[in-house]
DNA sequence: TAGCTGACTTAATCTACCTTAAGTCAGCGT
DNA sequence: ACGCTGACTTAAGGTAGATTAAGTCAGCTA
């Protein structure tokens, strides 16, 4: 088995889809396509025909897109203004949205590990010391580890029922 | 900025959507009911019935997603018989839909820290050590990091074009 | 003040995936 | 051999999000 479930199996009910908070996350992601374009946020872009020209998106799919993740707070429109251009908006990852990288950059990683055969084509660097970065499941005690070594446990501190634990 | 894109910016299109792993990735997610499909997975269901209670999916749409996440190796079916039973299949992770758990787990993370007021129903625990997992960035230096101080670079064994290397 | 341009919006249409409600089918127990 | 049951499949219909093709609109340039 890959990660034990601990604690309370009755429990489950407690938790389940309306609770569980990546399906609140993915409900924020909503569509693939937001996914996308949050990668190209992640990427640097920030200006509006950059994001239609990196994706398969067509221009109104990309405005709706980016309503969408503005209204959900992922991206803030900061105006900007070109020389002899009107103001217009750039979009730019908010914290929220920022923190989202590293739930993108581990499916990236497993995109290369299992559909690119050359690693795929951007690397992470960390900028202060320059060495590759991995997104890895890391415990309190400084161990880095495997998924299989991971148990999902019950949070200890649901208002209600939490009378028998192992 | 949140992450800088070091390296050739005029690569930039050696590397869109087609060429993104994690765009990759996405496709073969899918379909966000995909991810729940797994989420359940994660926390170690198996039985067919059991995947159809435990997310809002009905069993056509259910029978589908788990017939297309074999398809794509993310799940096996293996046969199982209870006692005076016939035959029947359950779905078990394989190794590369293990893998999935990182980025996934980083998804439930950002979702308890966003929408889940009390930090969410579940908890990872290290089964060595006891001590709580998180998806983290890690560098190969053994840095842990926060996703502002990730460089996104073009990868160097680009086949063809990489002089302009800094 | 008229025109241009980038950033959208509107409209019509298509498709993918969902739903509910009925089948279908394999094979164990009787 | 017959019926039951769990695991699907089929069918009909709905909705969300995509597409292309045209607008619209703000505001700097001329």
């Amino acid at each position: 088995m890959t990660s034990s479930l601990i604690g309370l199996l009755a429990d489950r009910d407690s938790w389940r889809s309306e609770r569980c908070s990546a399906a609140r996350a993915l409900e924020v992601l909503g569509t693939p396509a937001n996914l996308l374009v949050l990668r190209e946020a992640f990427y640097g872009t920030t200006y509006f025909q950059d994001f239609v020209r990196e994706t398969p998106l067509s221009e109104p799919a990309m405005a709706k897109r980016l309503r969408e993740l503005v209204d959900v707070g992922l991206l803030t429109r900061v105006p900007y203004q070109e020389a002899g251009q009107r103001t217009r908006h750039r979009y730019e990852l908010t914290p929220p949205g920022e923190e989202l990288m590293v739930a993108f950059f581990a499916l990236m990683e497993w995109g290369d590990r299992h559909a690119a055969p050359d690693g795929g084509p951007v690397r992470l660097r960390h900028r202060d010391c320059g060495a590759q970065v991995h997104p890895r499941l890391s415990c309190t005690e400084g161990h880095i580890l495997p998924p299989g070594e991971v148990e999902v446990v019950a949070a200890p501190t649901l208002l209600s029922t939490v009378a028998a634990d192992d």
